[in-house]
DNA sequence: CATCCCTTATGATTTGGGTCATAAAATGCT
DNA sequence: AGCATTTTATGACCCAAATCATAAGGGATG
């Protein structure tokens, strides 16, 4: 979201990170601004019974884990790599400056909170009030749209295991594959070798 | 959340609409930036059948509604009046004028979005994973702290009625009738003379 | 103050998604 | 190639929350 060169102009480090590390936890202080250079990252929770639900998965360009930074309150997630990842970090301070010396960086980062709490706000009515098979339309279409800018007409391959969808809906993985095989039925998506396609 | 001078001075007009009116519908195209002067307004969807989902409640001084001026989309749910309310609403194009002329309003507003996005967050592994009476004790202690300013030792009345509290959880009124109820019994709040208190 | 509607309340019944068990196919790892 | 793990898959059963019904208390309004 934010320009690589302002970020390592303004003194932004490099760190690498494998497949299911941990980059920081629930309840951490959160100190440096992190932008995924490559690689995808998943912000999750685990409930008490030890259910996962995946608050989003960001991926290239992303940024996030700031709403901490601004309200001064611990993360409310875990940070967890998908795949190998690099990811930017710059310190929290270094990061007002950056923001204070160049306003459109800060709209960018204005814009990519409203990008978010646009989803937050979208995805909690479905999932407060929806049918397993809505919430799961509904999610896919986002990725489709919102993730993979493509348009309603083009075939989208959906990047998620039937497991993602699930923590993602906060639904059962058994719930999320006999819905997405009635959304077959229905004709509302196509599974190709247990790909689905929207 | 943005000084009432620097509203009026950039031109914003008042509105004042009454309990049960509609300010604008999910759908619409956002051209405002609203702040509120007295009363509370809720932002809220429907589902296919009918059943409310109450995304927030804003009162005095909070400003509502602008992830869309942002991210050039449709509001995604409706704003209703609670009660009788004032209202600032100040031009999309001015608003951005504002903020560009101003950057500790464009920060106080990155700082709310945050703040929201912080609680969408909260509340959605919560509502996706969590039995009822967890749930509703999550809501009721956000507001108490975010909302009321109070410390954990502070006795909280809660302003919100069973079924608003359903609406706002995903839940039925039953349900949550009979898991407050519950969370009586567990000594985890009390309930005086119908009106709950934490 | 009579009426209406909202809120709180409680019991009976239903049901959809969770849970459990089991397994085959695919994928990853050494 | 061989083994472990993950992913997809399906059937049987269960249970908590939704649904339905019904009612009493409280507040607002003309």
């Amino acid at each position: 979201m934010i320009d690589e060169n302002l970020l390592q102009q303004f003194g932004a480090g490099s760190i690498t990170i494998k497949k299911g590390d941990i980059l920081f936890e629930e309840g951490d202080t959160a100190k440096y601004f992190y932008q995924i250079k490559s690689g995808e990252i998943k912000m999750n929770n685990f409930n008490d019974e030890g259910k996962e639900f995946i608050q989003s998965i960001f991926t290239k360009g992303n940024c996030f884990g700031e709403p901490p930074l601004f309200i001064n309150k611990p993360y409310p997630a875990n940070a967890v790599a998908i795949t190998d990842a690099e990811v930017y970090a710059i310190a929290k301070e270094s990061f007002f400056r950056l923001l204070f010396a160049n306003p459109e960086a800060h709209l960018s980062m204005t814009v990519n909170l409203a990008q978010r709490l646009y989803f937050k706000s979208v995805m909690a009515s479905e999932i407060s009030s929806q049918e397993p098979e809505h919430r799961i339309l509904k999610l896919i279409d986002y990725f489709k749209e919102s993730v993979s800018k493509l348009q309603p007409a083009d075939k989208y391959k959906v990047d998620l295991t039937r497991q993602q969808i699930a923590d993602l809906t906060g639904l059962r993985v058994e719930t999320v594959i006999r819905s997405i095989k009635s959304l077959e039925k229905k004709g509302l998506l196509i599974i190709e070798d247990r790909k689905v396609y929207r």
